[in-house]
DNA sequence: CTTAATATCGAAATCGTTTTCGATTTATGG
DNA sequence: CCATAAATCGAAAACGATTTCGATATTAAG
């Protein structure tokens, strides 16, 4: 029941090894005729040439990696969603790794995936990853690399991502066309591009309306949690009664926010409204339904995965690859929390 | 820049490629000092040997597959995650394969694994699954297969499962003694073992405790989700008033009804009791918080994967390896909503 | 019927390891 | 000092594909 090799295909047709492994690639020297008989029986046996043997030739492992930071997070799971199903309409498996947001595991697993010969490597960057060596010593290698969502303004490299800055301009600029003045931002850690600019967003937004920034009205989730929200509402209720709104850097905060007036039986978004970012699954289910910004996830992998294997080809031609930043289209959803 | 092999170690230690290759594995009949001085070396430029030609001799490709059924699915990414650890622990890469609960799909991708001569299966079957002739074929390859969660009772191979049968009695039982006496049951597709088994222990307990078991109170969701729970809630509300508690085969469909009755201010407990099954992230969150039984997802991730590499030590021994059934221990989670 | 051109095939080198087995060196004992 | 045993090393054969290049068979042209 051992798998079958070109010499055990070779030896039933009466061929060389070489003729059947030309006729499987279409080489031109070889006749239509052996060509039809060698898929037919290839096809009949289910046989397909060893990919690590022919890595060894080729050079070619047709296998990616991806890393992300978290696993049990919605909008990751469905850009992973994306990227495989991308990766399995070009005959590509997925090796995926778990960095859980931290700059060593990073470290670690992406020396790993260059040890294993991927032919590609995606990427979504840690919280705590603070310098970018590693992900340059990966160019350097010359292996085709795209970041996507989280990324990072150094590295030159393709990346796939939305505009923070702008999908939080919009949906603050909601909060306050809906009558709110005292909007206060959960905000994510200091690090990541996308915190920044969610947060710059915000900003950006108060100073159009003319309404006043107030630093102390910006408190920072470490690991964007729901317990974060929830401990953030307690203490805004407590402290800073005014506020009548708030924008979450993400749902999970936004849910936990909500959980918490919900308790203390506020109403929202009467008393005080709150927004998300991502629009996950459960934002929709929750009471009240949760407003917030939609960022499609599965569309994010594929084009990501387009990315990478366009330069392949680019590679492979050698022929210069030129790295692009693909902005992907976010949307307000409008729902019962704002 | 490229990547060094055993030549170059040798030719800059002025060794053999045999000696180096003993060297960095232990052999005996390479000195102590000659070792070091390999190790050193090649732990100063970062070698490790090429993969792909390793497996061309020792078949072992250091990769695991894994099915799963559901990606953006909080239990499956948590199994996941415990399956990654547990690799990564033991140096094994992990692709992953989603089979969109698709029957031909899973098929596709165990054909893919096995082309790919990864070193095991971790595998949890899709609804539609009606045969396992896929899944002996696996085995007759005599490749380590492990099922999780969503097993078969069919296929001799080692599974890690919950006791489905026990957790839904227990759950059902705990809204009997909450006074229950009119309890409907939202239940999963008819394949699946896990939605007979909950059924079956759902069953259980109203005979245990005399309560009459009508077939009209069992509702099939189709694809076990908040929509199909929305639905039945409404349905039930209208229909069969009476009922006093819902024991969903999830806690997709159980948040799902918790949305309709919120929308109706139906009084959750009081007026309808509803309890979940799976212990999501988001059931803790929702108001009011959801009843549930708590299933380990990575602890099962991390059993599967132990199961696997002990089968696999002892096919490498040649030995005979006997496939088990472990039982991970769930356990009821009270919340608000019961 | 030759000769040249073209179609069709296969031998062999190669990719980078692992591992067997033989060769060499060193140590041991008489 | 020699024979033997033990320690240390390397040559070479796999593993299973890909690909170059040379060999044959077939066809076309004169």
């Amino acid at each position: 029941m051992k798998n079958l090799t070109l010499k055990d295909i070779a030896t039933a047709l009466n061929l060389s090894i070489t003729t059947v492994s030309k006729a499987l690639k279409d080489y031109p020297d070889v006749s239509a005729k052996t060509k039809a008989r060698v898929k037919a029986y290839t096809k009949e046996v289910n046989f397909t040439p060893n990919a690590y043997a022919a890595y060894l030739r080729t050079q070619e492992s047709k296998i990616i990696g991806v890393i992300i930071p978290r696993l049990n997070h919605y909008f990751f799971s469905n850009v992973l969603k994306g990227i495989m199903k991308a990766a399995e309409e070009e005959g590509y498996m997925v090796i995926v790794l778990n960095s859980e947001e931290s700059y060593e595991l990073e470290k670690k697993q992406i020396d790993r995936l260059l040890k294993q010969n991927v032919d590609g490597i995606l990427l979504s960057i840690a919280d705590s990853t603070h310098d970018t060596t590693h992900i340059d010593n990966i160019l350097a290698q010359n292996i085709p690399l795209v970041l996507f969502d989280k990324y990072s303004k150094l590295s030159k490299c393709s990346s796939v991502i939305v505009n923070d800055q702008n999908a939080a301009f919009a949906a603050v600029e909601h909060l306050i066309k809906r009558g709110r003045k005292n909007i206060a931002h959960l905000r994510g850690p200091l690090l990541p591009q996308n915190s920044i600019d969610r947060f710059l967003g915000y900003r950006k937004a108060l100073e159009k309306y003319e309404l006043p920034y107030k630093k102390e009205w910006v408190f920072t989730c470490q690991d964007i949690s729901s317990d974060d929200g929830y401990a953030y509402a307690k203490y805004i209720l407590e402290k800073y009664p005014e506020i009548d709104a708030i924008f979450a850097v993400a749902d999970m905060p936004a849910i936990g926010a909500i959980k918490y007036f919900n308790e203390q039986n506020i109403a929202i978004p009467e008393q005080i409204a709150v927004m998300g970012f991502s629009n996950w699954k459960i934002s929709g289910l929750i009471t009240p339904a949760l407003s917030t910004v939609n960022q499609p996830g599965e569309t994010m992998g594929r084009k990501a995965f387009e990315l990478f294997y366009k330069e392949l080809q680019l590679l492979k031609k050698g022929k210069k690859v030129d790295y692009q930043i693909v902005e992907i289209d976010t949307t307000l959803i409008v729902r019962d929390s704002t």
